[in-house]
RNA sequence: GGUCCCUUCGUCUAAUGGUUAGGACAUCAGGUUUUCAUCCUGAAAAUAGGGGUUCGAUCCCCCUAGGGACUACCA
């Protein structure tokens, strides 16, 4: 019993995803939000969650690209359970370094005869596009047509072709695409997709490099990696018919993994997919961290430099695309892994809202308690805790929670508390410094200072009497002592504010705007 | 151009044949507040168009329009 217990317990399905970018730049907010519905799906049925680097281009290979990949997704929580840097059963996780597992797949279909040697060069490859173009054909490729015209082992013979290949001739493997066959498959967000061969072109599984392209690297690793569910972009789609052929080929239709093909992630301004250098251009982050290009200084800045919280990042994430058919709007990562489906994942792409973004940060902000923001604001700024208590600080925390959307808003709202030197806003100091109130703010403030317990409502009270004396109107005095207080004109409660701050200090305070204002 | 995919308020979306088409962000108005912010209340705001199927279509089918992706020895 208790031994069926603990088999039940630990129980874990054999759903295995992964999450497949190339190291050619950073990751940006689409490819985290794959990533993310990756894990999600991955941990709310029990399953793998894996990482693999597809950098079979050498030639697009970014250095720091792939430690970026992984530091994003570290610090949006997304960590991988096999990958290149924790290792696994099914590993090597980098392409790169499965170099010579592709080649005995590629000859596997040229012996089955779904693939052939090609040795046209780019220069012929570009003069056949060009000569068919301007023979009218739209979009020139290479197929079942054109083939027959071009250098290549089925029109040479296999024996030619190995004669090439033996004397060094550079080659390409290409998929022999067949004639008229409708490719089909169920995918999970689209239902079926169906897509005639005659419009899919002969495309090189293995260049001329002795690399695979993407194509059959990424058909043969799922397979040996036993991936049950590959979960990517919409720019997959019109590949998808090759990958599923390609399964076909290699006879593993039965092993084939569902496929589920995510909406794009959308400009705010316009159309199309957001890219890089839509974030600066509109002045929000596209990516999660900063990137520094290596070849240039140019900085792309990341949402955690810009202050957010990765569960607000990463649940902003989530609901471009997805909902949970709720009302509720505001979850944790854990909350996401069980409320997630890709039943509930929709069709169509949608545009990124920046604004929406900071909400759901002032949200999260909310939901933390005073002490976690105060572990955050003393990293941000480790002086304050050396000049204050903690007890201070976490009441400035929460006077001037509700003000903020970053935990950087604490420190600048808080400001006048947390540090010792205030500025007068210039602008509110034009407005609302009227000097020939400065004698009622001086005894008005020898009235506060006399208080005894030195509280919010006492301040309020002994404030509202002095004004009832002398006739005066709220209006006239409440700014100048905000003002002198604070060196604003917005902030919260000024009774409280001021109980918080002390009446030595405000005392202070008043003194020295006076001094500094009437000079200035 | 071709192939494939998509189409509900400005934006993210709910409602999978019967709802006054719901919520959130943003916007606007009112209230609260010394102020700004918060908060509360309210307003404006959508089924792309046209045909079917049906007693009844946001929902199913077709066409049109619009948008997007792809169209490399890139992923």
């Amino acid at each position: 019993m208790f031994c069926y217990y603990l088999i039940m317990n630990e129980e874990i399905s054999n759903i295995r995803v992964r999450f497949a970018p190339s190291p050619t730049g950073p990751l940006h907010i689409g490819g985290v939000r794959t990533a993310l519905y990756n894990f999600l799906f991955a941990r709310k049925h029990k399953g793998t969650f894996i990482l693999r680097i597809e950098d079979t281009d050498q030639k697009r290979f970014v250095p720091g690209a792939e430690k970026y990949i992984l530091d994003a997704l570290n610090w949006c929580g997304l960590t991988p359970d096999e990958g290149p840097d924790m290792g696994g059963e099914k590993g090597p996780y980098r392409q790169s370094e499965r170099k010579e597992i592709y080649l005995s797949f590629a000859q596997q279909l040229l012996e089955s005869e779904h693939a052939y040697y090609a040795f046209d060069t780019p220069e012929e490859l570009d003069e056949m596009r060009n000569k068919m173009k301007a023979s009218g054909v739209l979009s020139p490729t290479y197929n079942s047509i054109t083939r027959s015209s071009m250098q290549n082992s089925l029109t040479l013979g296999m024996d030619e072709a190995r004669k090439r290949i033996d004397s060094g001739d550079s080659y390409v493997i290409r998929i022999k695409m067949p004639r008229n066959q409708e490719i089909k498959f169920n995918d999970k967000i689209r239902g079926w997709v169906s897509v005639n061969t005659n419009h899919i072109d002969d495309k090189v599984i293995y260049k001329s490099d002795g690399m695979p392209t993407y194509h059959l690297a990424n058909v043969v690793d799922d397979y040996l990696m036993e991936i049950t569910h590959v979960i990517r972009g919409e720019e997959w789609l019109p590949s998808a018919p090759l990958h599923v052929f390609l399964y076909q080929c290699f006879g593993w239709s039965s092993k084939m993994p569902v496929f589920s093909h995510l909406p794009l992630i959308l400009k705010p301004d316009g159309n199309g997919k957001l890219s890089k250098r839509d974030g600066d251009r509109l002045g929000f982050p596209v990516f999660p961290l900063n990137w520094r290009a290596s070849d240039q200084n140019e900085i792309f800045s990341g949402y955690k430099e810009q202050g957010f919280y990765p569960e607000a990042f990463v649940n902003m994430l989530a609901f471009l695309g997805w909902n949970p058919g709720t009302e509720q709007e505001i979850f944790s990562l854990s909350d996401l892994i069980s409320e997630f489906s890709l039943d509930r994942v929709g069709k169509s792409g949608s545009k990124y809202d920046y604004e929406k973004t900071k909400w759901f940060n002032q949200q999260h902000l909310r939901l933390k308690s005073d002490s976690e923001i105060f572990e955050t604001i003393t990293e941000l700024d480790n002086s304050i805790v050396e000049k204050f208590s903690r007890e201070y600080i976490l009441q400035v925390i929460s006077l001037v929670k509700e003000r903020a959307i970053f935990d950087l808003d604490i420190l600048k709202e808080g400001s006048c508390f947390l540090f010792n030197e205030i500025n007068f806003d210039d602008s509110a100091v034009n407005k609302k410094w009227n000097p020939a109130f400065i004698p009622h703010l001086k005894s008005l403030s020898d009235k506060l200072f006399a208080i005894n317990e030195f509280a919010e409502k006492n301040i309020e009270r002994v404030f509202h009497d002095y004004l009832q004396q002398h006739n005066l109107g709220l209006g006239k005095i409440m700014p100048m002592l905000r003002i002198a207080t604070t060196g604003r004109l917005a902030g919260p409660s000024m009774f409280r504010s001021l109980e918080i701050m002390g009446k030595e200090k405000m005392l202070n305070r008043i003194t020295e705007a006076i001094d500094t204002i009437k000079n200035g």
